[in-house]
DNA sequence: AATTCTGAACTTTTT
DNA sequence: GTTCAGAATT
């Protein structure tokens, strides 16, 4: 090798990809565009790093997302320098804190077997303790409890810190106490509980803090726009007084404030770690010119940017098509024939994706596809570690390393069915609350009768699998419980999905062969937490090439030749959810923002004039996204199907354009789209209609009193 | 204890 | 229109 290495690294990057690459050892916000290079400048920036002796790998901290993120950063970087990836730190806020809080699990005050419950698990927890609270699941949701206690975690609140005024919030406050008394008793962490437990524990003790901020002398962070309050506060700590954080990230796609995400984070880095102005990287290397425009022109709409404008030396390329179908089901015809002519021009399926913004339109889509004999790949739905079967043979695993796991007991006591019915869980539980044990402990201790001798075999049974487990191998240990559980026999005698469930079962003794534990001492426990902690990919049938059929949400990151979004309808994309408020409505466009950078050469934009949601007809307007395209980018391509001229014409002039009067029902006079005016409600739009002529029901938006259904035989409603 | 029935929900998702 | 959970039924 004639040059350092470090030479070779950085060959190739651009000025601002080198400056963010090379950045000095102090805080840094990289404004990564879509396409610009991101994960490049990250892997590249730690490569040298660690290629020019800057730090050493037990130095570096990189957090990420996705465990896809994590891997494909490492992969990457043992590609470019020899590197013991065991010292690194690299992996998911989760897994780290997990990592974390398995080695200080003592000053956590956590059981050195502590298990992770996902979002599920956390759900049937919530449920049981109503139950046990006697709380009406009508006045408390579990759904609600649940947002309650993650939202709150997520800031970084305990119950102890909360206080309401009003009766119910206090209750909610006071479940969330019951719930985290019930996790501590049980030895189990949800997802937010890993944060906030390793962020208390660094918080509590200056000992440990010092430590890992001393260690950790670069730390580099992904994705930093979709950080919550509570990564940012535990990233704060981990940077300690050295405050050197690397931030890669994008304000305009920052798609997931609902799950707590705050954009916030990235304008409270530049004042609280001294950064005077982002690095931007603003040349796109993914999309032609067009597109990138499209993508400029609008999220130019919102305010607040930290501002960027992305550009390409690759030309202007094809114009944006935009197509108005006058159906949903014409809609996806359409695009199953553009995408079978764009076959015939040489893209390949796997590399065009059609994208939606929620996943029941799938339906109309899958439906098109089946009939024209495309293969498609829908991404979505139950993954791997998800699946009921795993997540039973997972459960007598956790009851093997821990029987007092009452969510595994549980989920399990009566699987496959031994006669243990809903009235013995439920004196096992009264049982085991009067006594203040864990269920298993009651389980144990219940006395005679024909209920209890079910019971006492289902004990014989841990027992048993727990003492045969002892030496053996973690796949021996995974076959060993789904053969002795009689999981194995219940789904053989399973003749509809048993087949499917057998192969799952079987794939998870494959995985449990596969697995790489770090203390093989510990490795059942570690798979459980790696099962927990990553639920699997949509894994991808290899091979086959398939158009990509997905939400917006979940195509972030991807990219495609051809790309498809779809369903451009008001009160769809954007959602009517985020009409109330500017900034859903600015989440919105970013989605759409992120939507069109997926696309490399092609990008279409598809709407329909009538949609089938919720088992009604909807008659919805254009998004306001397409118009916010500028109109010289777009082609219009007219539907095949329009009506003819002549009946063209005679549409109503309210449906507006390109409306098929064959849509136009007969509603007394009355359309979709139309203002009307009530004696009582006031003026309003006619949105939604039932039944047709002095039958039908109309849905009218009140300015006033906002949605209501009226029927045309009562109602007296006039044409404004 | 298993099966069938009813009704409520229904935006996006990773860990 | 469909799915899913919980209630009601056998």
């Amino acid at each position: 090798m004639s040059r350092p290495m470090s030479a070779d690294l950085l060959d190739g990057l651009n000025t601002e990809q080198l400056r963010a690459v090379t950045w000095p050892a102090r805080s840094a916000l990289v404004l990564a565009g879509a396409g610009s290079g991101k994960t490049r400048v990250l892997t590249t920036r730690i490569a040298w790093l660690l290629s020019t002796g800057q730090a050493s790998p037990a130095g570096v901290l990189a957090v990420t997302f996705t465990n896809k993120a994590a891997r494909e950063m490492q992969t990457r970087l043992s590609a470019m320098v020899p590197v013991n990836v065991r010292a690194m730190w690299i992996g998911t806020f989760h897994g780290l804190c997990n990592r974390f809080l398995r080695i200080h699990h003592r000053d956590a005050g956590l059981p050195a077997t502590f298990q992770i419950l996902d979002t599920q698990d956390q759900q049937a927890l919530i449920k049981r303790l109503l139950k046990s609270l006697e709380v009406s699941e009508e006045k408390f949701p579990p759904r609600a409890v649940q947002n309650f206690i993650n939202g709150n975690k997520e800031s970084g609140l305990r119950a102890d810190k909360l206080s309401a005024h009003d009766a119910y919030t206090r209750k909610l406050i006071e479940l969330y106490a019951a719930y985290d008394a019930q996790c501590r008793r049980e030895g189990v962490c949800d997802f937010a509980e890993l944060l906030l437990r390793s962020f208390e524990v660094l918080s509590a003790n200056a000992a440990l803090r010092e430590h890992y901020s001393e260690r950790f002398r670069y730390i580099l962070v992904d994705e930093f726009q979709d950080t919550n309050r509570l990564q940012y506060a535990w990233l704060k700590l981990m940077a300690g007084r050295h405050a050197n954080l690397f931030a890669v990230g994008d304000d305009d796609q920052s798609i997931y404030a609902f799950r707590g995400a705050d954009v916030g984070n990235m304008r409270a880095l530049l004042s609280d770690f001294s950064v005077a102005e982002p690095v931007r990287l603003e040349q796109n290397y993914r999309s032609m010119g067009t597109i990138l425009k499209a993508a400029n022109a609008l999220i130019e709409r919102n305010d607040g940017r930290l501002g960027k404008n992305l550009w390409t030396d690759a030309g202007d390329g094809e114009p944006i098509r935009l197509y108005e179908a006058w159906s949903d089901g014409d809609e996806a015809e359409f695009i199953v024939e553009e995408a079978r002519t764009l076959k015939r021009e040489g893209f390949d399926l796997a590399d065009m994706a059609v994208l939606y913004r929620s996943n029941a339109q799938s339906r109309a889509l899958e439906h098109a596809l089946v009939n024209a004999g495309l293969p498609y790949r829908i991404y979505g739905g139950l993954r791997f570690f998800e699946r009921q079967e795993i997540k039973h043979a997972l459960a007598y695993l956790r009851l093997v390393a821990n029987p007092e796991d009452d969510n595994a007991l549980l989920r399990v006591i009566n699987v496959p069915a031994r006669g243990i019915g809903a009235r013995t869980v439920e004196n096992l539980q009264l049982a085991s609350r009067e006594q203040g044990v864990p269920l298993w402990r009651a389980a144990c201790g219940a006395g005679g009768g024909r209920s209890a001798a079910a019971l006492g075999r289902f004990v014989l049974l841990v027992e048993d699998l727990r003492r045969k487990a002892e030496g053996l191998t973690l796949a021996e240990t995974v076959s060993l419980v789904i053969d002795h559980s009689g999981l194995r026999d219940m789904y053989e005698a399973d003749r509809k999905e048993g087949e499917e469930r057998l192969a799952n079962l079987d794939e998870l003794i494959n995985a449990a062969a596969g697995f790489m534990a770090d203390d093989p001492s510990q490795a059942l426990i570690e798979f459980l937490s790696a099962a927990s902690l990553e639920a699997g990919d949509h894994q991808a049938e290899a091979g086959e090439d398939a158009i990509q059929l997905m939400t917006v949400h979940s195509a972030k990151g991807l990219e495609f030749g051809a790309v498809f979004v779809s369903g451009l309808e008001e009160g769809l994309f954007p959602h009517e959810n985020s009409f109330n408020d500017q900034k859903g409505l600015e989440e919105e466009r970013r989605l759409m923002y992120v939507a069109i950078t997926r696309a490399r050469q092609r990008l279409y934009l598809t709407c329909a004039q009538s949609r089938m949601l919720h088992g009604q007809s909807r008659y919805p307007i254009r998004s306001r996204f397409v118009d916010e395209v500028p109109a010289e980018l777009l082609r219009v391509l007219s539907s095949g199907r329009r009506p003819a001229p002549e009946r063209e014409a005679a549409r109503a002039p309210w449906l507006g354009d390109g409306m098929p009067v064959s849509h136009a029902r007969d509603l007394a006079g009355f359309a979709i789209g139309q203002s009307v005016s009530h004696a009582r409600f006031g003026t309003g739009v006619v949105v939604n209609a039932e039944g047709s002529g002095q039958d039908a029901r109309l849905q009218i938006n009140f300015a006033e009193q906002g949605l209501k259904w009226l029927d045309l035989r009562f109602a007296k409603l006039t044409p404004v």
